[in-house]
Formats: C-alpha cells, structure tokens, sequence
DNA sequence: CTGAAAGCGCTTACAG
DNA sequence: CTGAAAGCGCTTACAG
C-alpha cells in the first residue's frame, strides 16, 4: 500500500514541507495562490495524511476508548448496552473522535487495560458494561486517563446515569395506583444501579403505607429469564402471594411470564407484572409489558459528549453526575386488582 | 500525561537507544546482563512504547476496522450482528489485533469509508452489516485495502457466509415432514442473503413436488415486525391459505404473531409459523419458535481470523468463501397438519 | 556486544 | 510569504 506523503506534494509543487503542511493545515501565513496549488496537487494525487505521523507530533489521537465487557463476556449482546454503545459511537464520531475497544493485548502480551490506553495514546474512556471493582478498571479510574462511566460512580468522575431511584418510585406509584398493595420485587445482582432501584422500591412501599417484607424481596440476575423464572416460582408458592412482582430487566421477564403459566395463572388476571429497560423486548411480549423505558441511546450521547469535554477541558472537568430520566411505559401486564378474586 | 520514553531508559542506564531498544524487542544481540538492567529499568520508570511512533517506522498498526451500520442505522442494536462483533472482537484480540470503527470523519471534514482507512492505516477491514452497493463500500471493498464481507460476496475478496441455501432447505423439508403442503415465505428485502434463503425454498419446494406460489412468497423487512404483519394478514386472507408460514428472522416472527392472533387462530393447530436467526428471541417467544440458529459468534470469529490471515499472508490472501452451517431448531411453533380441521 | 545515524511523516517555532 | 531545522518516539541497517 504505497502512500503519498507530504513530501511528494513539496516536490512535485517545488516548496518546502512545511510550506505544503501550513497550507493543508489551512494556516494564514501562506499566500492564495500557493495554497491553491498545493491542495489542487494534493488532490491530484490523492494525499491522505498519516494520522500516526500526526498523532506523534501533536500528541493527539481522538481516540476513544471503549471498555465494555459484562461478567458473562457478552457485553455487546446486551441489549441495552448496544444501544449505549451506538449512542456514544455516533457523538463521537460527530465530534471527529474515534471509537476503539479497550483490551488487555499488546501482541502476543497481557498487560493491563491502563497500560493499554497509555500504549494506545487513548484520550478517554468510557467504562460501559464492566464489572467496576475489577482491580484493573479500579486503577484505570483512578488514573490520569480522562474516564466516564454509565451507571457506576468513581470517586471524582465524570458519569451518566440513569435516574433509577426516581423511575422505580414512580413505576411503584403507577403499580400501587391500580391497586396493588402486595408488590413483590426481583432485583438483580448488587451494583450501583440495583441499590438506587432497591432505594426507589422500599422507600416508595414506605411513602405509600405499604409494608417492605423481606420474602417479596428475592435477587436473580440481570437479562437472565432461567433465575428469574426460578424466584417467581418462589413467589407464587408464598401463602400470601404478591399481587405484582417487579422484575429486574425485560428480558428476564420472559422467564417470569414462564413460571406464571406453568402456574396455571393469567396476566394479568390473576398477576401483574413489570420490567425494566423498554429496549424492543417490551413490544414483543404478550400481553405488552408494563415497563421503564430507558433511552439507552441518549445515555451513550451524553457519556460521550461529557468525555469529549473532559478531555477538551483536561484542567477542569465535570464531575457532577449526569442523569437521564426514564419513562414509564404503560402497558397491559400490569391490571387493576380485582378485590373478590380467587385464582387457582 | 507524561510519559516515559526509551531515551529516558538510556539516560538512566547510560547507554544508547539503540541498544535499549533491542533488548526491549528481545534482540539476541544484546548481552545478558545489559538486557537484564534496560528490561528492570523499563519497568521500575512504568515505560509504555508509543504504539504511535512504533507504526509510523513500521507501518504496521494492528488496527482492524469494522464497517457497521444497517440501512436503519442502527447496526449495533441488530441482535444476530452484535454477536457477529462479539466473534470478531474476541478473535482479534486473542491475535494482537485491535477493533476499531470506520467511519466518513476526518476531524470536521467529511471523508470517504476508504480514505479513513488509509488516514488511520488501518490494516484490514471487516465488513458486516452494510448496504454492499453504497459507492464508498464498493471502493473500499475493490480497494488495496484487505477485506472480508460477511454475508456477502465482493469480487475477488474473502467472505464468511452462513450456509442459507442449505439451512433454508433443510428448513422447509422439516415443515415438509410435518405434513405441510401449502408453505409460504415471507422474505426480507433483497440481497445475497435473501437470495440465497429464496432459492433454497424455490428449490426444494419444486424437489418436493409442492407447488411454488407467487401469492405465498411476499416481502418484509427483516427485524421489522411491523411490516411482517401486514405480509402475514395477506396470507391470511387468501382464499387457500397456507399451513405454514416461513418468516425473515425471529424479531419479525413476532408481527407474524400478532396477525395470526388478531385473527383469532392459534399457534400452531391452526397455523404453524417458522423463524430464522436464533438469537435468543426463539428462546423467550411462547409457543417457542421453531427456526434457525445461526453461530453469529463463530461467523465472527473466522471472519477475523480470515481477515487476520489476509493481513498477513497479502500475497496469496485466501478468496474461497468460508461457509457456516445453522443448525435447525425444532420446537413449538411448527405442528402437525391435521388433514379435517375447518378452522374459523 | 554497543552505538551513531538515518528515517518513518508530520508540525511548529524561528529566521529570513 | 517561504523555508531550514528540530523534534515527536521509535526501529534498523550499518560500522566499530
């Protein structure tokens, strides 16, 4: 793959290199008619710059990396995250940046991901879908590489999260106003985001003169219908069973909607139920899922615009956290409670 | 950020660059001791090479490109190629190889797919979800820029195809083998892919010795359940409606189930219906779904490792497509055909 | 075994 | 307005 460099155009035009870097750099210091000439033979030949030449003169790469990894080594399959991921690739590349993955390679060597980005010149980070106690991730947020994360907050950094204290509060108010007073929820694994959505439930229930009990409380994991259906299961034997449950994520929905047919029970008749995320699964379920809409792809906007800030103001960057707000998505999964019925 | 450069190593050390730079390649001729007091230097300073400067003298960046964007823009969120990604991400990164994505941006200008390949010198690309005959992917792909398409053929140029002719064939003898006669085919809109599912329906209809119908074979978009329930409602109302209806993915499976529902008919003692994909969907749909699973992580998976072969065998690259059977998966959602049943 | 030199392609003070 | 020079951080023939 033969290049043209910006020698041949100082050649072939008789100036100086850095006369032809000026004029293609659109300095003032070069007279109209030279810099005519050295852009049309720069076309004629079809200059393409070095962006590695560049990058190593002027310290700048706009790249960006992206660190994202779930426990399951599935990150990009995760829905929600793809949409996150799409949102961040197309601010970024709006604002001339590229998007790169973060790994833990330098050729046939494992190093670590701070090493990576320091090897790469990485601008920034954004730390996506990754397990963030990771001692690897932990140091990485600690360093001196401008980093975002969705979702998680490390001490004295820039981050996007959703508002899941708030969406989950008002997700048990809507449950409550059609009269649920028994609301169970199934939360996902520990993380930032479970524990602001544990908040929004209990202290809602709360508000609300409801009581917290502990056996309408169980844990499965997040997009994984197999647990879900397996707590659900548990649910419905509970003699004071729940009237709704609320459910970690969509996906995982799937395996509640399993455990309440196999159950002999109707949705939502003889139960309701809620999810979480509203990114496509929601529309294909029947009956059509009660859930909170995240707009994932605004979440991955904002990560990467607050990024490009932090990296563009190095000296002052924004640390308060950046939070979009869901939408409660009304569906027919969630029913009134119909006082006399005897199910079973 | 400062960094540590090889000359910091020399000072220290007192000796020359040339001779820090060789014992940190691993050079033989370098004399033990030496080797031994550049290699704990380097690592006592946290010395990182510049991957930048490392590619400007060796015009090699272990840069893979992956050209990603569906007609609807929104490739990442397209379930079946996010797992394509996954497969190469994983593939490459085992290889040294970093993942990055093309795109038409130079800083604020505006620039061709190719030109930004060469501006990054990114050594090969892949090439995914994409309109094939965009005039910018066709330069690309007819370019000295090292590619391979999957699900698609480029002249010339190596690919990865799922085995569609025969999955599709092996498809509709099953169904056949349950006793339908009148199948029909709701195909995506037109490409290779399509073409090839099409002829492998075509083909073993006639080699069954069922009729092939112009009415039975409509058009939708694929992933898009909207449009697939207007092709289904069609089929519906024929005067001889099929049996069974054979659909462009398993996300449109789902508009399929709503026409069939709001119809008032059931999954499948009235009508059977068939997916394609198998990307988990088939797995949360009740009746479960009968289709086709494609390995969207190994299709991935050898499209890096073909792509990495061509990078770096450029002489002889290999061009003879590397197919990847589906496996069929039966389930619910395909029934017997009860020869007396009037339905509605 | 070690080092001086050239050069990858570019940018940027500085001099004229 | 133009150009010579230095240098970004590295690798690699080549000489000693």
């Amino acid at each position: 793959m033969i290049m043209i460099t910006i020698r041949d155009i100082s050649r072939k035009c008789g100036l100086s290199v850095s006369t032809v870097s000026k004029a293609l750099n659109g300095y003032s210091d070069v007279s109209e008619k030279t810099r005519n000439l050295i852009i049309e033979t720069a076309r004629e030949l079809g200059y393409i710059p070095n962006a590695h030449a560049r990058a190593l003169k002027t310290n700048r790469t706009y790249n960006i990396g992206i660190l994202f990894v779930d426990d399951q080594n599935n990150g990009l399959t995760h829905q929600f995250f793809s949409h996150v991921l799409n949102g961040i690739k197309s601010e970024a590349e709006n604002n001339g940046y590229n998007i790169t993955f973060i790994n833990r390679r330098w050729g046939a060597q494992t190093i670590t991901l701070l090493q990576n980005c320091k090897f790469r010149r990485i601008e920034g980070v954004c730390i996506a879908c990754v397990e963030p106690d990771d001692p690897e991730v932990q140091q990485l947020a600690a360093s001196d590489v401008p980093v975002v994360s969705i979702d998680h907050i490390f001490k004295d950094r820039g981050c996007v999260l959703s508002d899941n204290r708030n969406d989950m509060a008002e997700l048990v108010r809507y449950v409550h106003s059609m009269g649920h007073k028994k609301i169970a929820y199934i939360h996902g694994t520990d993380s930032y985001v479970t524990r602001q959505r544990i908040k929004g439930y209990v202290e809602t229930m709360k508000e609300l003169g409801l009581e917290v009990r502990g056996e309408y409380m169980l844990e499965s994991l997040y997009t994984n219908p197999l647990t879900t259906r397996i707590a659900t299961e548990k649910l419905l034997q509970l003699e004071d069973r729940p009237t709704c449950i609320l459910l970690p994520d969509d996906v995982s929905a799937y395996g509640a909607v399993e455990a309440i047919r196999e159950a002999g029970l109707r949705i939502p008749y003889d139960i309701s139920i809620a999810g979480y995320d509203g990114v496509l699964f929601d529309r294909l379920m029947s009956p059509r899922l009660t859930t909170v809409r995240q707009d994932a792809d605004r979440i991955g906007r904002e990560a990467a615009k607050l990024l490009i800030y932090n990296i563009e103001n190095a000296s002052q960057p924004r640390m308060e956290p950046v939070v979009i707000k869901g939408e409660l998505v009304i569906a027919e999964s969630v029913g009134p409670v119909l006082k006399q019925l005897v199910s079973c």
